[in-house]
DNA sequence: AATCGGATCGTCT
DNA sequence: GACGATCCGATTG
């Protein structure tokens, strides 16, 4: 499986989050691979999109979102769980990031398993906090470069001709006529 | 099946 | 000082 190259990420964060689905999502917990393939995006873009934490300016916490194109933006909620996004955007933003929602488990089950604390393998990725769980993903991991072979990195996936499905972004309370939560079923 | 409240703390005003 | 780009278990219908 080949990494998906910088310029993927270098093209309008819609699209990119279109395109991310099918890829798969890799992470190296002591030296085992643990991976999935993504099933659920959301776009989050800049000045138009006063859903995205980057709408307010350049903070502390979203300055990933204003960074190289290719890399992870995590942060942390609701006191208790991490998002993972990857920064993406085109040459007309100057911000912006792909939420990864879901995964279908492929490698390193019983990791996620453990790390879940759960057999149920619904149960593993299927939400943004579950899936930052499953696959230790922490603001340790802020700015990691996902174009490259490390602990965290994204490839191509087989050809998946699955029929995207757009609908409205999960829990914001702006934007939300924006239909950028796009998903498949596999 | 749908709804509700509690957990819990970093980030921004 | 208030509030989440959430999850889970309990309760209700």
């Amino acid at each position: 499986m080949s990494i998906l190259p910088r310029d993927f990420y270098a093209r309008d964060t819609v699209i990119v989050a279109k395109e991310l689905l099918g890829k798969n999502l890799v992470r190296l917990i002591d030296n085992k691979i643990v991976s999935g393939v993504i099933t659920e995006t959301e776009a989050y873009r800049y000045k138009d999109d006063p859903a995205s934490h980057a709408f307010v300016g350049m903070t502390e916490r979203n300055k990933a979102m204003f960074g190289e194109v290719g890399r992870a933006y995590v942060y942390f909620t609701y006191g208790m769980y991490h998002c993972f996004n990857v920064v993406a955007r085109g040459h007309k933003f100057d911000a912006g990031a792909v939420l990864i929602r879901t995964m279908k488990p492929q490698k390193g089950i019983s990791e996620m398993m453990k790390n879940r604390n759960t057999n149920k393998i619904s149960n593993l990725t299927n939400g943004p906090g579950k899936l930052t769980q499953a696959l230790q993903i922490t603001k340790k991991h802020y700015g990691v470069d996902l174009a490259r072979r490390t602990e965290l990195y994204i490839t191509n996936g087989k050809i998946i001709s699955a029929k995207i499905i757009a609908g409205r972004r999960i829990g914001i309370k702006t934007g939300i006529e924006k239909n950028w939560n796009f998903k498949i079923e596999i």
